[in-house]
DNA sequence: GTATTTGCAAAATGTTTGCAGCTGC
DNA sequence: GCAGCTGCAAACATTTTGCAAATAC
């Protein structure tokens, strides 16, 4: 196995430019709200329901609308910038994403995530393949755990 | 990697023997309603939603009502006769589990479902584990792809 | 300047709860 | 017989839509 690359997630926020970029690209403009829910994303470091992000997003725009959280988790979803995380204990929350693809652990605890890019799954993917005669064309991986911290206050 | 073990989700209910010992065990009745949910995810051998299963069920127990079918699942679940699925298209879906740790691959055509139970992720979890610091307890991973008759259908 | 985006109110959707009567064991 | 289960109606939570005003570029 190629050694693991961990990515901590952005705890500030991407180049803004490069976000503008991104939307740009798409023929989308980067508005005010939009950069409220990416900032409050950054911030956080964990996965946040779109009620979470619109309260938090108000600290950075007043008037930011639900709605346009919703409008603006599904754009940035679309663009790669945004991965919708199911958990158990709710299949609705988001998390900032590095470019390309990679996964998530996420924490128990505090919900705080981490991505990983190093699923190798290549031989696992090819016995499936071979056994069902499905031809997989992706996958979802998502770990749980405990993170550092947690781990600690629950020894506490 | 140990050779992959594969079941097709049950196309037949599970002995219905077995199903209310499960549920005896955990204080439950086998009742009509309950009965009738298996037997349709049995025979779907595909994911369904709650409001799916909730119309086929009628054929095998007309008066079922859909909060049944949502408090069957959840039971059901939480016995582990069923499991719930998560889709790109959707993540309210549930399919028929076997005993133990397994994982799906469903068919992103027509929704069709095989289990696979030789989830060998031990390296990457250690990986991961070691990388992050967090204490990886569990995992989700689910497989997309196409099924053969799907395949063949794309083809033609 | 113009197409896109926004916030609001309202509608649609999906899920849960309260409760009197029914049913499995 | 009695606990557990059911269906219904109604409550609830969440997400989507329609539209006129506001905004980014």
């Amino acid at each position: 196995m190629l050694p693991a690359e961990m990515k901590t997630v952005f705890n500030s926020e991407p180049t803004e430019a490069q976000l503008a970029e991104a939307l740009a690209a798409r023929g989308y403009k980067l508005t005010r709200p939009r950069r409220a829910v990416v900032r409050v994303l950054a911030h956080a470091g964990r996965t946040l329901t779109p009620a979470e992000i619109h309260a938090q997003a108000q600290a950075h725009y007043a008037q930011t609308g639900l709605v346009t959280v919703y409008r603006t988790l599904d754009l940035l979803a679309e663009c790669g910038a945004v991965r919708k995380l199911h958990q158990p204990d709710g299949c609705h929350s988001f998390a900032l994403a590095s470019e390309g693809h990679a996964h998530h652990v996420i924490c128990q605890g505090c919900h705080s995530v981490v991505e990983f890019d190093n699923c190798d799954l290549s031989a696992l993917l090819a016995a499936v393949q071979r056994r069902t005669g499905y031809k997989i064309s992706g996958h979802w991986l998502e770990l749980f755990g405990l993170c550092p911290a947690c781990r600690a206050g629950a020894r506490a």
